[in-house]
RNA sequence: GGGCGGUUAGCUCAGUUGGGAGAGCACCAGCUCGACAAGCUGGGGGUCACUGGUUCGAGCCCAGUACCGCCCACCA
């Protein structure tokens, strides 16, 4: 073993033994209590990000834990087609080629896609690979497998014929690039510089007077149907009622009043237009308006108005302003910076159009989740996000599930040439309602996450009735970050409880957003990424998982380097302390405690275990790593091998035999969180057979942990060491193993007295005087006050013993 | 605009039911001993963001303010 732990080769090694000898591997077994992870799909074409880096340490973390216990553990794991993800990384691919995908034709883009994913996708799954990752890869599953697509088109048609499956005509983000609808949750938000139109709409009959709105969208003025008002605006009340003129079209409009106009923006008038404004959509279906629309599916001009058909919407409002100025019905423009909506995936600014798409109901699929939430039968933490998540839910809107995509899941629905629709798992041979043969199946796509929202059974062979679905559903935990809440979770836990009965796992982890280290959201247009796989490469996984899951703690994390080297000393140091061990020599590992300091560690490590176990099933993985970091630095190696050492050299046998006991147990302990050098370390323990990836989680010996006497009298007399840096009061063993740890010679030896005095003194003056104060003595609890007449005590015979 | 989180040492962060302000890094001093100088021992360093309140007692509980951040949102 050489001086400095190198972590590369070392985790790569493991990384393939592990794998190769079928130890990350599960089998069905209902006899064991199970322990199931389906874990988060990737997108097939997505690089490994520190998201994933985080998610799959707290992941691989509990599952190493689980399996250890001797649960049936399975950690799995598989691709999201990631529809407009996958689509649009292709078209940018085609079109550094000089390409477009209409060039190609629906059917041979599908063929390329194919393709590229072959060439350039999946490379994450060897990312997941070097974080120790222990996922069984055999059983790795992508969303667009031939099984997978059964399951989704069986969800498909199961909610079809209950009803919830309908089509409408409704306002929907459109992008006019990938000519698609979105979801809200598919847009990003931009501020940019605009102007605000201040135009005067005449009125109908005495056209020298009017009402003047402000607007940001002047092309869409020609889609106008109304103008409105709040109810209560003096400003516009004799308005309400009278009709107005729209520019341009010269069509007369009714002023009408709506509680939905906000009086203080603008002149306090809205122009409806419902065709192009998710607002003005509602006013117009609740007030019975038409829904003309004057911008097409290509983000330009339609023929709604005569002269600015296929005009580009700048050249639309060149147009509709020169009218405006020669007819004095322009009152002002001024600059306006707001928010606009851009589609996620290439930022093409979002056209709200009236479309004709397919929705999912919420209201009734929606309440057996609300109620098992509600009744914590599945738990989010922290608690703050699972009153979040029940708040989604509640408030979900219909779910707009087609998209106008070329990359995903066909929709299960055919239509004959009179307009029928016939929804089937296969391919029919005829229509359902009229017997027609001629069927074409729909070009829609589905919402890339409605496929997803069947991942934790749908890997399992749902909706055949597998072992592994019997075993394995439902699971146990999900991990996933804030913004996948509506996304994702609440998405899996009502269809599991609608098609299996079952919420597909007990508990859903939000993890900590990882940002950069400067407090920033880590992206790449900021300049603040920080590749997760350069950090592997220099540092080690076992040190980045260390570092990840240190600074996890908070809602947002900061990323930290020092979090990560602290992790690297720490697999160092263990790594030393097993050289000494290796070197001292032959020896059975075996419990022989002989001295106090023996006794002690042996204790020390059955209460850190505890400690470790409660912050793990606690999911607070800051403090498990926080727990071997000092059971490690502290108390192993600076306080136990220290002062077993003498022995050591002195080839005592039982001092090595229980030193490899001690070391077998601390290795347990570490290898959730730093897999690699603990199994290294493993390897080299004497008569050491089988994998410590599979050993069995220490039991917390109740002997040890209550060898109360051992754990105090170290304690107390660390505590009295470092507080007077003088060796009084210490003898016996204790005297013995403080000058193992603290050479004779080193400064520490006669230190500070003096120091030490000045200090009691003043806590004595502290106790005396919270004791001589009647209203603490009366007021608080006994047990308080006999807390600090001890203290004082004990301040009075340290402070003896230090003058003495 | 709404929801959530944060503000404690130079930096990154702990602080569990209210009762002696902590860790790691950095810095300083000593140790240089046959695991590790990526080591050991010790030390200096804090108006716990601010203002009120509750309490014998507040980093912690309550109210408010300021600033930072994340997520969400249809102000045209």
């Amino acid at each position: 073993m050489e001086p400095l732990y190198e972590p590369h080769g070392v985790e790569e090694r493991w990384q393939r033994t592990w794998e190769d000898e079928g130890l990350y591997g599960a089998e069905p077994d209902t006899s064991r209590p199970r322990f199931v992870v389906a874990h988060p799909p990737p997108n097939v074409t997505g690089p490994l990000h520190f998201g994933h880096a985080l998610q799959l340490a707290l992941a691989d973390c509990l599952v190493r834990w689980h399996r250890m216990r001797g649960f049936n553990t399975v950690f799995l794991t598989g691709y999201d087609h990631a529809g407009i993800s996958t689509q649009n990384a292709v078209e940018k691919h085609l079109a550094s080629q000089g390409q477009n995908r209409h060039d190609l034709g629906r059917a041979r883009f599908e063929e390329v896609v194919w393709d590229w994913l072959r060439l350039y996708g999946r490379t994450i799954m060897t990312q997941f690979r070097r974080t120790g990752a222990s996922m069984d890869y055999r059983r790795e599953r992508f969303t667009m497998d031939d099984a997978y697509v059964r399951a989704v088109y069986r969800f498909f048609v199961h909610l079809y014929r209950k009803g919830w499956i309908y089509r409408a005509n409704r306002i929907i983000n459109w992008c006019p690039f990938h000519e698609t609808s979105l979801s809200d949750l598919e847009l990003v938000h931009e501020e940019v510089d605009d102007a605000l139109t201040y135009v005067r709409y005449p009125f109908a009959d005495v056209p020298s007077d009017g009402v003047t709105i402000a607007t940001a969208r002047v092309p869409t003025i020609v889609a106008d149907v109304a103008v409105a008002v709040h109810p209560d605006d003096e400003r516009w009340r004799d308005a309400i009622g009278r009709h107005v003129l729209v520019p341009y079209v010269e069509r007369a409009v009714p002023v009408i009043a709506d509680e939905r106009v906000d009086p203080e923006f603008g002149t306090g008038a809205l122009k409806v237009t419902p065709g192009h404004d998710p607002l003005d959509f509602e006013i117009g279906r609740d007030h019975g308006l038409p829904e003309p629309t004057a911008i097409g599916p290509d983000g330009r001009m339609s023929e709604a108005a005569d002269g600015l058909a296929g005009l580009t919407q700048d050249e639309a409002e060149t147009a509709i302003l020169d009218w405006l100025r020669e007819h004095g019905q322009l009152e002002k423009r001024e600059s306006y910076r707001h928010a606009i909506a851009l589609c996620e995936r290439c930022s093409s600014r979002i056209e709200p159009l009236i479309s004709l798409q397919w929705w999912c109901a919420m209201a009734g699929i929606k309440q057996p989740a609300l109620e098992a939430l509600r009744a914590r039968r599945v738990a989010y933490h922290p608690e703050s996000q699972h009153r979040f998540a029940i708040e989604s839910l509640e408030s979900a809107p219909d779910w707009c599930i087609s998209r106008q995509l070329w990359w995903g899941h066909r929709l299960p629905l055919w239509e004959c040439p009179d307009g029928h629709v016939t929804v089937e798992e296969t391919t029919p041979s005829a229509c359902a309602e009229c017997g027609s043969t001629e069927l074409t199946q729909s070009d829609d796509v589905l919402d890339t996450w409605f496929s997803s929202a069947l991942w934790p059974f749908a890997i399992l062979g749902w909706p055949e009735e597998t072992d592994e679905l019997r075993a394995w559903y439902p699971g146990t935990l999900n991990t996933t970050a804030r913004e996948i809440i509506r996304l994702w979770e609440n998405r899996m836990i009502f269809s599991g409880l609608e098609l299996l009965g079952e919420i597909p796992f007990e508990t859903v982890i939000i993890h900590t957003t990882v940002l950069a280290t400067d407090g920033r959201r880590m992206s790449k247009s900021l300049g603040t990424g920080i590749d997760p796989v350069e950090v592997i490469d220099e540092h080690g996984a076992d040190a980045t998982r260390y570092g990840l899951l240190k600074v996890s703690s908070t809602q947002d994390s900061r990323f930290s380097y020092g979090a990560i080297e602290e992790g690297r000393k720490l697999a160092n140091k263990l790594w030393n302390a097993s050289r000494l061990l290796l070197q001292a020599g032959e020896a059975p590992v075996e419990e022989r405690p002989k001295t106090l300091e023996e006794r002690w560690i042996l204790a020390r490590l059955s209460q850190a275990q505890r400690g470790l176990e409660s912050d793990l099933a606690s999911f607070d993985f800051a403090h498990a790593v926080d727990t071997l970091y000092h059971l490690t630095f502290d108390d192993f190696c600076d306080w136990y091998l220290e002062s077993i050492k003498p022995r050591l050299y002195a080839r005592d046998g039982d001092a090595i035999a229980t030193g490899y006991a001690a070391l077998e147990r601390l290795l347990e302990l570490l290898h959730p969180v730093m897999p690699h050098v603990t199994e290294e370390i493993w390897g080299h323990l004497p008569a050491r057979r089988g994998r410590l990836i599979v050993a069995p989680w220490p039991e917390a010996d109740e002997s040890h942990a209550a060898d109360a006497d051992a754990l105090v009298r170290v304690q107390e007399a660390a505590e009295m060491f470092r507080r007077s840096g003088v060796r009084v009061a210490l003898e016996g063993e204790e005297l013995r193993i403080f000058e193992a740890v603290v050479r004779p010679g080193s400064a520490a030896g006669d230190g500070n007295a003096a120091a030490e005095i000045e200090r009691l003194h003043k806590e004595i003056a502290r106790a005396e005087g919270m004791l001589a104060n009647e209203r603490f003595v009366q007021n608080a609890p006994a047990d308080v006050v006999e807390a600090e007449r001890g203290k004082l005590e004990r301040y009075r015979r340290e402070l003896d013993a230090l003058d003495g």
